[in-house]
DNA sequence: CTGTTAGCGCATTCAG
DNA sequence: CTGAATGCGCTAACAG
């Protein structure tokens, strides 16, 4: 005698209830594999599952259990070279699990993607895991403090409290970087930095210089910053260029950047590599064919983003919250002609 | 007198109605920017809301409204070339209607996806986008008629009942294309294809074949297919050339093809653009870096994602289902070095 | 092994 | 203008 206005196809719990002729608590048993339940009930309910079509709502699971089996991914820009592997990691991870994904691009002009990630919470994600370029330690702080879940941050080597953070140690790269630049005879290294994103490139620089100064005792490298693109990179690698004519290196932020050096070095008329190595970040297929070749530090973005889920899922079983916990994965220096060491003795 | 085992910060609505002696109505109104409350009644609710920093519980909202204010978006591959663009289009779309994205990649072990898929419905998701490149029509119409709501396909002309399909106008891009290369006097072209992904492929592969034939009278091109991968598209340009001598323009499948065949071209002895145009498809930035630079057909990946959700959201209010409808977007022909006609009067 | 009772947090009736 | 009752679809806890 009830009333069922109901969405076209999805049958629910009580229909199967009916069809199976058991109580709804059966029901749920059968769908979450419990135990006690008779061999020959488990089966007409599955039949009745079968036959309807039945697959549980998921909102209404979470409302009683308080797991959604959800997690939050908000990233700051979904253009981003990382973007696309960060994402198919985590969600990699998250099948495996059962879990999925609540993707969302952070709005940064509404406090500082504060709101954004509010919202996100008001889904009802177990846990929350940020890709970051730009985000403040302050926001991030006060989000963790009051988001009553797992944070974890993907990109950013901060010690914040409650929160996991999972990021390149830049320190490794840059000895990788300028190691190998000084081993093939480079002595006055440049740095061409990217004038966004603050926080990133701020540990990035800092690290340069110290291997910079490490390797060679200079302590302040020449330094220009530029817009992450092709262009801009050139026009920000020839000002370096012209104003360091001694430069026998260049360490881009990017790749992006680097392509444009390597532009910048032909405008010059600077060869690649004997006049001047070209190193970038990232790995991005396309320095493959760059024109020489481009040396670069990789990360292995999926591997980071795998972590993070695993880090959010660990959080969530112990019960415990994450605490300022830093996880830094190794790069990895591919080197190609660019900086004239492809292939030493070949 | 009843217990209250919550979760550590999040309050209910029940805790904003004791603070601010009303009923869960009147916060609910208030929250609703329901019109009848009280203009002091509701500030008084409007304080309570701020000092326990209440935010409405969106799953147990969609329980009752039956609407999450949720969109699925599926994908085949998130690491391709456009997804990020697309994932950002429709977020941006999403947040500007206060919808959130569910973004999941889909298993086509599992059923061709559909597994993925169904598993996105129990979520609550009030509409569906798939960005696919190889999923079939048979799994998307099948998907369509008992998903229960709205779905959308990017990338695909196809026309299917109960979905709106999104798509970049083959024909026309061929169109633009071929006329370019014959405008600039080449008369025997190749075509490049992918191996992979049949459905999209195919399409393209017939666009510009129609295409040579109308503009050149050669019925049925050269062609020769690979992966799309750097050096696998340059072993596979290699031998579309070997086997064409005469060919004097390649049009690849994508930008990474057209690189391999830039590469192909230096391997044989042939200048581009005097001996073979290349053309690639997508408007990768690295296309302007390559040696020398690509001509290239761009999509507007973001217009057309914002499109899918305007599309899913116009479904959801008209209470009408999508009936087979077919969007097509206009290509853009970005000429450079490649072909030799960057800028005929400079 | 199975059914009953009691909500999860919210919005939609309908009375006042 | 506001409150009381009802139930969305599901599971936890207890009976039996």
């Amino acid at each position: 005698m009830t009333r069922r206005p109901k969405v076209p196809g999805r049958s629910t719990i009580i229909d199967v209830a009916e069809e199976a002729d058991v109580s709804r608590q059966t029901v749920s048993r059968v769908v979450a594999n419990h135990p006690r339940v008779a061999p020959e009930t488990r089966l007409r309910v599955k039949d009745a599952i079968e036959k309807l079509a039945y697959r549980p709502n998921r909102m209404a699971r979470a409302l009683v259990t308080r797991m959604s089996l959800t997690f939050g991914f908000a990233t700051v820009d979904m253009q981003d070279l990382h973007f696309g592997d960060t994402c198919a990691g985590m969600q990699a991870a998250a099948r495996e699990h059962g879990y999925y994904l609540v993707v969302t691009e952070l709005d940064t002009n509404d406090n500082g993607g504060m709101g954004t990630l509010e919202t996100l919470l008001t889904l009802g994600v177990d846990g929350v895991a940020i890709f970051p370029s730009l985000l403040d330690d302050k926001t991030l702080e006060q989000f963790a403090a009051t988001s009553g879940c797992p944070v974890v941050v993907i990109g950013r080597e901060s010690k914040i409290p409650n929160i996991v953070s999972i990021a390149m140690d830049e320190t490794a790269a840059a000895e990788l970087v300028v190691d190998h630049l000084v081993e093939g005879g480079k002595k006055r290294i440049g740095v061409l930095m990217n004038e966004m994103f603050p926080e990133v490139v701020h540990g990035r620089y800092v690290a340069l210089q110290r291997a910079i100064e490490h390797h060679t005792g200079v302590e302040s490298p020449p330094v220009e910053a530029g817009h992450p693109k092709i262009d801009e990179g050139r026009t920000a690698a020839r000002v370096l260029l012209e104003k360091n004519p001694d430069i026998d290196a260049v360490v881009a932020f990017n790749d992006i950047m680097a392509m444009g050096t390597l532009l910048a070095c032909g405008d010059l008329g600077l060869r690649v590599p004997r006049d001047i190595a070209v190193v970038g970040y990232d790995g991005i297929p396309f320095g493959a064919v760059a024109n020489p070749p481009l040396t670069t530090i990789v990360q292995d973005s999926i591997g980071m983003a795998d972590a993070a889920f695993m880090a959010l899922l660990t959080c969530l079983k112990d019960g415990s919250p994450p605490d300022g916990e830093v996880l830094l994965w190794q790069p990895e220096l591919l080197v190609r002609a660019s900086t004239g060491l492809a292939s030493p003795r070949t």
